[in-house]
DNA sequence: AAAATATGTAAGCACTGTATACTTCAAAGT
DNA sequence: ACTTTGAAGTATACAGTGCTTACATATTTT
C-alpha cells in the first residue's frame, strides 16, 4: 500500500508531458501486479497503462520485463536483509542463540508481510541471477548474515561445528521451504490454522535447531 | 528421451490424417519443452507445432495450457511416490530408520533425475491444485507415503512423538527447499561439487533427522 | 446405410514483448 | 541569449501467444 501511494505522490520535474520519476512509477506498479496476477502474469503494458504511459515508455527504464522484475526482487532482498539483521540488535557480531530464533521469526514474518517480494526473490520468475549484479549482490549479502550469525554461535560453542556454509544451506533451504508450503497452499496437507506465520513456525525452528545443536 | 521417441512410436489408427494419440504427443513434447524452456514458458502453439498438428488441435484435448502442464504434473507425482515407496521394499508399514534415509535419498534423486517434472510438481506453474482433482489426489498420495512412514517409526520409537503432520510437513519442506537451492543454481552460495545429489544430501538428511530423533 | 461423435483444420480476436523511428522538452555549452 | 544535444516520452509495427468459433472429415454406433 506504501508503495501504491508512494506513486500518486511522485513529484513532477515540471507540469509539462514528462512523467517525473516513471521507473520508480513502474515499480510501485509492477508490485501491484505481482500482488494482484502472481510475478509470471506482469504485464509490462499493463505497468505502462497503469501509469499513464506509452506502451514503450517503461524501456527507456528497464531493458525488458525480466529487468523491471529483477530491480524489484533486489528491492525485496535489501528489505529482507534489513529485517533480518533487525533481530540482532547489538550487531551480528554479538548473537546469541535466542536472537537467532528472532531471525527465524523474522524471516517467516517477513515472507508473510511481503509474499508479493517474497516470490519474486524466490520463485523464479528471475532465472539467472548472475545476470543481474545488483540483485544477485543483494541476496548473497543476506545470506551472509545467515552465515556470519552462524560462524559467531559456533565460536561461542552454541552450534555444532560443521561446515558452516552447509548449515547456513541446510537452514536457509527449511526456512525457504516452510515458507512456500505455507504461502503457496497447493497442497493443503496442514489443517487450517490461523495463527501467524511466525507462531507456526517456531515448532519447526526448534527441530531445525535440535539438528544443528552443540 | 525415453518421452520423446515414445511419441514417434505411437501406432495411429489408420493411415488417415488422424493423429493417433494427439493427448500423449502433447504430453510428450510438453515434457520436452518445460526441459528445454522453463515450465512456464511453454507454448502451446509450440506443441501443437512440434506434433506436427494445428494450432487449436490440442484443445480437443486439454481445456487449456494449465491443463496439459497439470496433467504431466500428476503424471510427475505418480512416478515420484513409485520412486518413494522403492526405498521401502516391503511395504511401508514395516519401514525402518535405515529405509527411511534411503527415501530421502530417493527423494533427492528423483528430482536430479527428472528435474522437468519436479519443477512442473513444485514450482507454481498450477496455482491451484484444487481445481485438477487428480493431480491433487496423486500430491496427498505421495506426501502420505511421508506421513505414514513416519507413524510406523513413531510406533517403533524411532523418532520423537511430535505431530506427525507437522514432522512430515517439516521433513518435507526442508527437502524440497534442498532440492531447489540446487536445481535452481540462482544463488550460488555452495561451491563447485559434482558429487550426486543424493550424495551432496547426506549431511543435511543426517542433520534433519538428528533433530527429529527419539 | 445413416446418424452421431470424436478429432482434426482454418480463420480470427485480443493480447503480449519488444524494436524502430519520430517528437518534445530541459538543460548544457557557446 | 541562442543553439545544440540528449533524455524521456509517443506512434507504429511485427511476430508470437492463448483461446474461440465455425467448419470438415473420419470412426463408431445404431
Amino acid at each position: 500500500m506504501s508503495a501504491a501511494t508512494k506513486k500518486t505522490q511522485v513529484q513532477k520535474h515540471s507540469d509539462s508531458y514528462r512523467h517525473g520519476d516513471l521507473r520508480e512509477a513502474c515499480m510501485a506498479v509492477g508490485l501491484d501486479l505481482v500482488r494482484e496476477f502472481g510475478a509470471d502474469k506482469v504485464s509490462l503494458r499493463e505497468v505502462a497503462r497503469r501509469a499513464g504511459v506509452s506502451p514503450s515508455a517503461p524501456y527507456k527504464h528497464f531493458a525488458n520485463k525480466e529487468s523491471l522484475l529483477a530491480a524489484l526482487a533486489e528491492r525485496g532482498f535489501v528489505a529482507f536483509e534489513k529485517a533480518l539483521r533487525s533481530a540482532a540488535p547489538n550487531g551480528i557480531h554479538l548473537i546469541n542463540r535466542e536472537q537467532f530464533f528472532d531471525m527465524g521469526r523474522e524471516y517467516v514474518s517477513f515472507a508473510e508481510q511481503n509474499p508479493d517480494y517474497y516470490r519474486l526473490m524466490f520463485t523464479g520468475v528471475v532465472p539467472d541471477h548472475s545476470d543481474y549484479p545488483e540483485l544477485l549482490n543483494a541476496a548473497l549479502s543476506a545470506f551472509s548474515v545467515l552465515l556470519e550469525s552462524l560462524e559467531v554461535m559456533q565460536r561461542n560453542r552454541e552450534i555444532c561445528r560443521d561446515d558452516p556454509n552447509l548449515l547456513a544451506a541446510h537452514l536457509w533451504a527449511s526456512l525457504n521451504g516452510f515458507v512456500m508450503i505455507h504461502l503457496e497452499r497447493k497442497v493443503n496437507v496442514l489443517p487450517e490454522d490461523n495463527r501467524s506465520l511466525a507462531e507456526r513456525f517456531t515448532p519447526h525452528m526448534q527441530l531445525l535447531f535440535d539438528g544443528v545443536a552443540a
